[in-house]
DNA sequence: GTATTGACTTTCCAATGTGGAAAATGATGA
DNA sequence: TCATCATTTTCCACATTGGAAAGTCAATAC
């Protein structure tokens, strides 16, 4: 009788959510500033990539720069339509509050 | 360099997010009902309550109703504005993504 | 070719948070 | 006073998240 609908698993938790929403806006995002924007370790960032890649939210580009091998962040097309899923959840839920 | 905004401890989870959507749409809300619509137990809910009590975004109304006292919940000032600023930092967050 | 370095990734572990069951509490009603 | 209903609190189990440290894998440095 659960009549309260469920948030998606996978983008609730507010660093992925944050993560899912900083990519939104930009077509990629270097490794490093991703981790710096959330304000976490490598390995954190990482743990929550390798989720959103199960989940195909995010696909990592990697590629040298500077000699040395770097990592992209993309949202995928899923990627974005569940942020943009979460987000109309979260404005149905809460009706026309604000 | 947090540059991410965080968002509300207390109103993210989402139990306590669905409770106050719920809540927001009504006057106010019998405690059994709000722990069939969220399909948790009597002692989730009541952990929940305590959690939302604290933060003051709600408060409870116990009043005998067939001879025996209930409950009821009710989202206070601080409650819904708390939802809102919830949804409209999402909303930022995700830009206009839909 | 091997050592080193940089950029992640994985493993290990501690801290939190959430959930349920069951015992406890408090207010009635019998 | 005893039983019952409506929560509340206590006790646990389990999942999640986070960091540190070790591991991996390229790409130089030597």
């Amino acid at each position: 009788m659960t009549a309260v609908p469920q948030f998606d698993p996978v983008i609730h938790p507010p660093a992925r959510l944050q993560l899912a929403a900083a990519l939104s806006e930009v077509d990629d995002m270097e490794f490093g500033r991703a981790r710096d924007l959330l304000g976490v370790s490598d390995s954190v960032l990482s743990k929550h990539l390798a989720q959103m890649q199960e989940a195909a939210y995010v696909r990592l580009r990697k590629a040298p720069l500077g000699g040395r091998q770097r990592t992209w962040l993309v949202l995928t097309a899923q990627g974005r339509a569940a942020l943009k899923a979460h987000v109309r959840a979260l404005q149905d839920l809460a009706g026309i509050v604000g």
